[in-house]
DNA sequence: CGTCTATTTGAATGTACTCAAAAGCGGTGG
DNA sequence: CCACCGCTTTTGAGTACATTCAAATAGACG
């Protein structure tokens, strides 16, 4: 039942048999319904998460209570306060579940580990990191340089899949600009 | 003359001399003039470049030719188009010396080598980039949910060594609004 | 000094936001 | 099957934050 893990394991380094029943042993399987909390901002985070099945998003909530989406999260993705888990401080963050998720996890404490005894795993999430920073480099550049339209345009050619699944507002967050705006863009977009 | 470097390193790994002198084998010095070209937008990034002495700025040229500083380098920070270096393709970024600079370089394929002979440096490179990746993420939070003022204030605070080397315009570009609103914005705070 | 680059100032404009209200849509229960 | 409820999206008026363009001023360097 690790098999999807494993799978997008193989597009960046080899693991044995053996390796994979020693990773097998630090890893949790965890079902959550729509709505739940994955971390919450504030506490600790604890587990890297690995999407088997569902959506999530991550999120801040600013002084004036309002929520900005920094991240989303479908199958075959990671997803963590990766700033609260590296350095074991509080979050930033919210991660919260969209639709009814399963997720692969594994403990800070058990990833440390698992470094060691599996030095491979080092490079496996130095390539995931190296490519998340990359497009992380990426959107700072699009929110500098695009305006509210082409930034939309860009996320529904980079994300079709999640531009199906979650709410338009969130959408809109995700872009930087309010959900009222989003639907007079979309208008115009529409009418052209 | 690698010193500065295996410093920076030690915070990280522990290299023995013969891993010191393994890695040096690979490592490149090289200067640069004030407004040479490390990396030019469309050619491939070839180099990981470790920041001796000087100042750098990474940035994007926009189709209306406009240019969005996306990042800056100082002593002991790394600069490269990460983008175009692990996939070995275009650069979107340019990046460029403020100052004369003085960088080490490690090829690409020296990288590679590395890696393999030296799995350590997996570890060093991951978790370096994890935090820069972190970064990345709260500067994406924070481009979305804070006014113009808030985010220069921030940037001041945040990297106080480079707002006093660095052209205002650039900082503005970097905070991503317009150089006269910056100055505006100044004011405003000046006759706070 | 004179030139080049960087910063400031101001007026007109625009893109995107706020607030309020209406409309749409999907599910649930009577 | 329809009515109602909650949630999401749309619409519109008024506003604000930030931009553009043009010109003036200030700084740096030879």
């Amino acid at each position: 039942m690790n098999e999807p893990l494993f799978d997008y394991i193989a597009n960046y380094i080899e693991l044995t048999e053996e390796e994979k029943e020693l990773l097998s042993l630090k890893l949790h399987h965890r079902k959550y319904l729509k709505g739940q909390y994955v971390v919450q901002q504030g506490d600790i985070c604890k587990h890297e998460s690995f999407v088997l099945s569902g959506a999530l998003k991550t999120f801040h909530l600013d002084n004036q209570g309002q929520e900005h989406v920094v991240a989303f999260a479908i199958e075959n993705w990671w997803t963590a306060d990766l700033g609260s888990l590296i350095s074991q401080s509080p979050a930033d963050y919210n991660v919260q579940c969209l639709e009814n998720t399963e997720l692969i996890q594994i403990a800070y404490n058990d990833l440390q580990e698992l470094y060691k005894a599996l030095p491979k795993l080092e490079r496996f999430f130095r390539i995931i990191i190296e490519k998340a920073f990359v497009s992380s480099q990426k959107r700072i550049a699009s929110n500098l340089s695009l305006t509210a339209k082409e930034r939309y345009l860009n996320f529904k050619k980079h994300y079709p899949q999640i531009e199906q699944r979650v709410p338009q507002y969130l959408i809109a967050s995700y872009i930087g600009i309010t959900k009222e705006f989003l639907s007079t863009v979309r208008n115009q977009l529409a009418s052209e």
